[in-house]
DNA sequence: GAGTAACTGTTAATAAAACAACAAATTTAA
DNA sequence: TTAAATTTGTTGTTTTATTAACAGTTACTC
């Protein structure tokens, strides 16, 4: 997969826009190799040089875009001298909401089809995984109140299905609002959130 | 220049709308090949496997464009049984400004940057070639009130002049539209076409 | 006006893609 | 359900493009 050639390069990237033009057009089990290379100005012989059929595409497009949350940038301000624990988490949380903005197109035609049925796993092991890294820079190997694994897994399910829920709904509030929203409801937890008291 | 292989096809196509592109940004002669290879993620040396340097490549853009005219259809109409010569001379000059109407933004690009003094006259010879067959085709070896060379001068002189003034003034009107004015100028002709009176 | 940076045009060796042909699997329609 | 048509995955050979290097030119700039 290293693109150095530039035919290489501009082999994959060909592949890649036919097929996505061609997701938005029909279903994924419609389209056929041929017709990705069509599109792309390629032999059909040289789809099978880099992509085992049409799911193993499909497999590395999406794993592109989960390596791009998993290998996160992290600006200075998400791990600044003396931030708050509560402004690295928004920092971290909206900076994943605007890398899934930038791919919403590609999502929304998977998501909008059902026809990734394990797309908000993938995204949840993802968040997993940078929430982890997250945690190490920030308490090391210190106690916590609770068992690391019960907040890592409450905290990444939680945000992997808003990113999910925010695909699917055209995206109604910016990152930096989604990230706020989450911060808010891990900081007073959703039930102290609607607040405590007596049902009429 | 047989693009039968799908690499040269490819190829010749990036060149082509690199080249177009870089036009658009900046002056000729400040484009340079290793530019129009970027852009097209292909070599600098892919080039010249397929031209010998960047005034080749304009000159075969606009060769291209003069072909299309050169080898314009003739749609029946054109030449309907019965037809009148006006008619038939109507329907080719609207045909040949609906073809400069679909490559306009090329021909505005050259024409706006005054960088194709000699475009007027490619049209001319383009124009003058079109009606040398539809003279052919309409009167055979017949004589004709004057020679024809004199009329078929002064008439593709007005008509690609005609052409680069639309293209140069924003195609102000549609190809029917000065395919009329053209008709009526060359069948009255322009002093007629004014009056002839006593100037006040 | 010297020095250096960028561009030009060309080459030989190497890597990638095209092409055509194939048997096998799958879809489609009769 | 069978026959025809399409799609799949693979292969050997040929063609094209890439790469890196070259000397010669033009364009900056200090």
């Amino acid at each position: 997969m290293t693109a150095a050639d530039l035919r290489v390069k501009k082999t994959l990237l060909g592949i890649e826009n036919s097929f996505l033009e061609l997701l938005k057009l029909k279903d994924f089990n419609k389209i056929t190799i041929q017709q990705i290379a069509d599109r792309a100005m390629i032999n059909r012989a040289t789809f099978y040089l880099h992509y085992i059929d049409k799911f193993d595409l499909l497999e590395k497009l999406i794993q592109k875009r989960m390596d791009r949350i998993l290998n996160i940038y992290r600006p200075a301000a998400h791990l600044a001298e003396g931030i708050l624990y509560k402004d690295c988490f928004l920092n971290t949380i909206k900076y994943v909401f605007q890398l899934v903005e930038e791919d919403s197109e590609f999502y929304e035609l998977l998501i909008k089809r059902d026809e990734v049925e394990n797309l908000k796993h993938r995204f949840e092991s993802a968040i997993l995984h940078v929430f982890q890294e997250r945690f190490r820079e920030l308490f090391g190997q210190r106690a916590l109140p609770l068992p690391r694994d019960i907040l890592l897994t409450f905290l990444s399910a939680a945000i992997s299905s808003m990113l999910y829920w925010w695909v699917a709904n055209n995206k109604p509030y910016t990152p930096e609002q989604m990230a706020s929203f989450i911060v808010q409801l891990s900081t007073n937890g959703p039930i102290k959130g609607v607040g405590i008291g007596l049902a009429p």
